[in-house]
DNA sequence: TTGCCATTGTTGAAAGTTTCACAAACGCAG
DNA sequence: CTGCGTTTGTGAAACTTTCAACAATGGCAA
């Protein structure tokens, strides 16, 4: 059958596409300009039957015999990922984790642009960091509203992350990447996910 | 039944114990001394029956009638993940995730402490960041050997990710945390677990 | 054109995971 | 001590995800 357009996609098979862009990008900055399921499926320990069943949900990606096109393939996820455009991002929090993260390069072409960094310390307001000043986030919600911001990245202390989660969410935020290690509620209509270095090692040591 | 102490669990309950465990230390820091699967639940946002059937794969560490004694249940899932003692983490890459990962408190009392900063470049080498002072990469097999180090977090550019890990394996490390936005691919006996901000954010704007 | 090899898209079966539902146990009030 | 409300641990059912297998198709060589 062809494209299930609107058939509902588990979220896990939508968590994997990331990881197959990141791969697709590689393939292609090695100047490789087809590639097939078992060659992504090697490169990324996921079989390649699992890879051709997630790619089949959005419809005929490839072509038998010869394998997909990855310029083609890249696009269409990027589509699928909503990705196609660029998408700006409000960091909270300018300590140096959120410092990190405004330096970082790695978003620029993947689909994301920072356009502020917010903070609350009177001393942080106003400093340059980057090509950033950080602003005080008693505007912050002005700010979201008014440049119609939809993501938000979080990295102020565990104690904070609740009361600007809340904040941001009023301001119409509608997915928010929480740094900071403690879980946060949020609207069932708003997209939370999370990084804590901590739980990944804690994670691994259980096998050690 | 009792303590399964021999079956083998479940790779995503052993990913969940983590959750567990930071919601336990909240919960003791707001001075609770007791709690139940259904308050962990509504707090993390998981069903009060798998919480109950994750932790009963441990051994029964609950009283009916009355839940779960905050104290005594963080002993026994830090045993479990065996975190009950301090591990050494090795950290490659000075550029400002290396620097943010060197600075952050949060690893302190969860079970792990960086003990080295290592980078390729002699403009680095040599200098202090926070308590640590750089070392060259060149010397960090022995470092890592002589120390028993066997945890590393990978901060270096993608395309030096892989072949860092190389020479983290060799040198003896069996977990690795990598946040260079590229596959690595380790023995079966390495734990390998990725951060990647960007694939969240991707994951995230599928449902904007 | 024909035959061969490679690879997809899809089906159905197998494996894994979550949820349901309830007996057993506990603590407390009366 | 009895009865009640609460909560665990668990076996069975429901659901989700992965895997294996293969017909259909495409490209290429002869």
């Amino acid at each position: 059958m062809s494209a299930k357009s609107q058939a509902v996609i588990p979220d896990i098979v939508i968590g994997r596409l990331p990881l197959y862009l990141r791969a697709l990008r590689r393939l292609q900055q090695e100047a490789k300009s087809v590639t097939s399921s078992h060659e992504l499926g090697r490169r990324l320990d996921i079989s390649s039957a699992q890879i051709r069943k997630d790619l089949s949900h959005f419809g005929g990606f490839g072509k038998q015999g010869t394998g997909y096109q990855i310029e083609y393939l890249i696009d269409k996820l990027q589509e699928v990922l909503q990705i196609n455009q660029e998408w700006m991002v409000a960091v909270v929090g300018a300590g140096n984790l959120g410092i990190a993260i405004s330096h970082y390069r790695g978003f620029q072409d993947r689909g994301f642009r920072i356009a502020h960094l917010f903070d609350v310390s009177p001393q942080k307001i106003g400093g340059r960091i980057g090509e950033f000043v950080v602003q005080p986030v008693a505007s912050m919600r002005e700010i979201i509203r008014d440049e119609g911001i939809k993501i938000a990245m979080l990295a102020v202390p565990a104690e904070d992350a609740q009361t600007v989660a809340d904040q941001l969410v009023d301001a119409g935020v509608q997915a928010i990447l929480n740094y900071a290690p403690i879980n946060i509620n949020v609207p069932a209509d708003v997209q939370i996910q999370y990084i804590d270095p901590v739980t990944h090692l804690q994670h691994m040591t259980f096998y050690l």
